[in-house]
DNA sequence: GAGTGGTCTAGACCACCCC
DNA sequence: GGGTGGTCTAGACCACTCC
């Protein structure tokens, strides 16, 4: 069951395990998982080990720890919304559906006073300006406007703006993507957005502006979105601190 | 500085001790902390509980690792997000306005189908109903009808809603909120909102559907939200899985 | 009192990064 | 090669819960 062997970390593969135990239904809500103590005795592996694939699990909320009783399995969600920080490309495809672009223009700026300081660079600065329409299953959903400091972000073409912008400055330019940062509100479609959304006037959208951060806390992106609100509702979960 | 007396625990005092630090500047972005060794060496403590404090702080943001290298002070956020899970009430305190309410109902009903397998009780079981005007220094924000099951919350009264519903499940039900999963989408004003939000017809209104489950994932409430679209915008903080 | 999770120790070996 | 974080061990004592 447990590979001391193995290159994968002993924590991770007690972790996939009991998550597995979990979804396929041998650990049910409410049970009680085996104590640590078990479980180290069982693989004879350190409790410390142990602990940090549980920890894992009450992070992601598959258990539940009881001070002096024990740790359980936590009822299951019967919803489960999108986990975590994705891009549109992602985002519809965990949806089912299949997404496509249409590029209104890419082109290079100088940084607004605006961008300049959510960049964190100087006014005047070149950066990219991409405005594409998103399409899930060929129907527009949103109309995105991304700004990149060109200076950090090297090699960007249209091309790279056809597929996936996060998996090139993940997977390309090996930079880590670590958080963002978003306002959500509500709106009634601008003349611009009516046509290229095809929507009829007075419709309201949702505006998402969204600012990304790589892992060190550099800032990577700002984004303005409106999605049409017949065809988008946003869903994420959120902690308790 | 680090107090092996106190009943607080060390990993604890000493994530505090270096939070602290990088908010008073003594540690700036991109400094390289002392390493693992030397807080352990520096305090007498074990590198083990030394890793526990700097986990947390990674896991909050703070820091970042980097393999072979070292821990580094990341970049500071400019706005800060509502971190994690808040009532109507915390989130208008954090931005520093008056909460207040204006009770529409208190009553119980039947559940409906949605509310009972939201909130994972039998059909038509009683469940409180309370609706409410949710005003931020005087003014109305967001017209709010929570569901909670009456069986699972007794002592509910009117009273009780005039404040914190939050307040009043932690600190005297003695319950533990674990998390929430929340809908956003956009809209336009009911008639009825349209009277109770105080605004004009065709005015876009944010919707804001939210299920809440305590730490061991059974359902806690069910809340739909509309929020004044001139007045609020939702807020967040996402991270890269 | 027995069992549980919470905290902590004093080591160890590894892969990785930089010089 | 020397320093760093990543993983792991085999213990320990504590506070808490339940019986």
């Amino acid at each position: 069951m447990i590979n001391k062997d193995s290159p994968i970390p002993i924590y991770y593969q007690l972790e996939e395990k009991i998550k597995g135990q979990i979804e396929q239904g041998e650990l049910k809500t409410g049970d009680m998982l085996p104590s640590e103590r078990e479980y180290a005795d069982r693989f004879e592996i350190s409790r410390m080990t142990v602990r940090q694939a549980i920890s894992k699990l009450v992070n992601d909320g598959y258990v539940y720890r009881k001070k002096g009783t024990g740790t359980f399995v936590a009822e299951k969600k019967i919803e489960q919304p999108l986990q975590g920080l994705t891009s549109f490309t992602e985002d519809m495809k965990t949806r089912g559906m299949k997404p496509s672009n249409r590029l209104i223009h890419f082109r290079v700026v100088p940084a607004t006073s605006y961008t300049a300081s959510a960049l964190n660079i100087d006014e005047g600065a070149p950066v990219y300006e991409i405005q594409r329409i998103r399409l899930a299953d060929g129907v527009p959903m949103a109309l995105e406007t991304n700004y990149l400091s060109e200076s950090l972000n090297p090699r960007l073409t249209e091309e790279v703006v056809q597929s996936s912008l996060y998996d090139f400055i993940e997977n390309k330019l090996n930079k880590k993507i670590g958080e963002a940062t978003q306002i959500i509100e509500s709106s009634i479609v601008t003349e611009k957005e009516m046509e290229l959304l095809e929507v009829k006037k007075g419709s309201p959208v949702l505006i998402i502006e969204r600012k990304t951060y790589l892992d060190d806390g550099t800032p990577l992106e700002v984004v303005k979105s409106a999605y049409r609100a017949d065809r988008y509702r946003f869903m994420i979960n959120m902690k308790r601190n």
